[in-house]
DNA sequence: CAGCATCCAAGTTGATACTG
DNA sequence: CAGTATCAACTTGGATGCTG
């Protein structure tokens, strides 16, 4: 995602979690802590580099904390920020108007149906 | 947006709003009907090919109509559907929370000052 | 385990000009 | 007014191999 400007305050919201795998990632945090080989189990298809990547700039962002264990070998686990907390209003609200109109938008096409 | 997979409905509800402009384009039509030139002065730096093409997917998405009246000069206006209708709340939480966090998330350099 | 580096392919967006 | 068409640039994503 560039960073540009924005007028509106939707944007500005797009812009920290409209990443491709973004919300799927806070979406597994919001309950709990993950390692890095948690996350790419439960996201299968994302490579390490996308992963990587995407949990920078969640960082960089201010959601998530990257927490580095000093054992060997080594253990990082990511976690919500404070500000992270905040956004699983939106996230649940995604979460449930995704399942409300999962089945209609597979009939109309609009997603792939497996 | 490439069309794939979902296994997680958050997904799901970003596939069908997580295009450039879309949440832009459903925020100003969240409370009236548009027209095409109208879209365009609200939102200067979109191109007409981009905006031409949100709207096309919005539509085959089913979250806002065309309406085409038949005159000359040609008039369209765009309105939300009943199923975008449903996008309001998500619509107005990102508004807020984008507007809560914009100082916040500009003073750490993830968004353009202006 | 948790990445990084490199190279390359694909997808997305932009600029510009033109039209019914 | 409401778009199309064409081309170019940019961004993102993926494959593969390697490392502290």
């Amino acid at each position: 995602m560039p960073r540009v400007q924005h007028r509106c305050p939707v944007e500005v919201t797009l812009q920290v979690i409209g990443g491709k795998w973004k919300v799927l990632i806070l979406w597994y945090l919001m309950d709990q802590k993950r390692r890095y080989s948690e996350l790419k189990k439960l996201i299968p298809s994302i490579t390490p580099k996308m992963l990587t990547q995407q949990l920078r700039e969640l960082e960089s962002d201010g959601l998530i904390e990257r927490i580095v264990y000093p054992v060997i070998p080594p253990k990082v686990e990511y976690a919500l920020t404070p500000c992270g907390e905040t956004l699983k209003p939106i996230l649940l609200l995604m979460n449930q108007w995704g399942s409300d109109h999962l089945e209609h938008l597979m009939n109309m096409g609009c997603i792939p149906k497996e």
